[in-house]
DNA sequence: CTGGACGTTTACGCGAACGTAAGCTATCAC
DNA sequence: GTGATAGCTTACGTTCGCGTAAACGTCCAG
């Protein structure tokens, strides 16, 4: 039995990327409760990513109904998230994923992104180690001022 | 002529705890605009800021008038935010500040905060670093499959 | 007198990513 | 019939940290 999806994102881009993983796995078809299950998110985020154009269910009457394909683009989208890109961003490499014809110009571009996404994440890397630096030294001074001022007060 | 005034933040948050730097500057008050630009911010941030009771500075007519006090608070303010306080954490710990009694408690209290600040960054830290991860393995791949498609394609 | 610099207020906008109803339908089991 | 479950749509609310007018007052130099 099935019980214990995978919570917390396994697999990497690359292999979501691959998208048609005919692995086997024989359903082929999922509702929004099934696919917000899986993923760990709400019917409102699904709804939300289909307003923003980045999945496009078909319908089943007026219910949605995801296939493949819009699984392996949810998929994604929460990674493309995780390493910290937009939506807006992630709905441009998706639409131009989509345009499935020169492949290789495809790829430059992603690269590209994906060099430059690591630029950013370096940065604010960088910020961040400043700022626990900084709070880092002040900590040490005020631990200091407090030993002083409780030996002075005895 | 101090013309280059400091604008990438100079002195750290003990200093500016210190509040009272009566180090021969003679200037006591100061207007909205000498203090924007003194800064860096806009008079916006001042007002809102003021509006958010950060500082509170004493009026001359309807015209904001601002003493050493009020400009200690606001470098306290901008240095929180560098080190990623929001602006309703330095509001509290502002205003325990200023229950200048304890002085021991508060210091505690304070020491603390930056404690936990500290743990929250080194999170973000790292989280920043697994994505950074994540994207090199991505770009890796992703540079190989494009060599073989250019290759191929000759 | 006219313009410019400097200041004031109120108040809506934004961007990101959904949350949270409100009110409706359809299907199923019991 | 009646409640639970799963779905739908529309649309306003939220958090943060201001930006950006709009419309006005005050003072000073030329």
């Amino acid at each position: 039995m099935p019980m214990s999806e995978a919570l917390s994102m396994e697999g990497d881009i690359v292999t979501a990327m691959a998208s048609t993983d005919e692995t086997g796995n024989k359903k082929t078809t999922f509702t929004i409760g099934e696919l917000a299950k899986e993923f760990g998110v709400t019917l409102r985020t699904l709804r939300f990513y289909e307003d923003k154009g980045l999945i496009n269910p078909r319908r089943d009457g007026q219910n949605r109904l995801y296939n493949r394909r819009d699984r392996a683009r949810l998929k994604l989208v929460l990674m493309g998230k995780q390493v910290g890109f937009s939506l807006n961003e992630i709905c441009d490499m998706l639409d131009l994923y989509d345009l499935r014809d020169g492949q290789v110009v495809q790829l430059r571009v992603a690269l590209d992104k994906f060099n430059q996404q690591i630029d950013v994440l370096k940065q604010q890397k960088s910020h961040i180690e400043q700022a626990i630096d900084e709070l880092s030294r002040t900590v040490e001074v005020v631990s200091g001022m407090l030993k002083q001022k409780e030996a002075s007060e005895k």
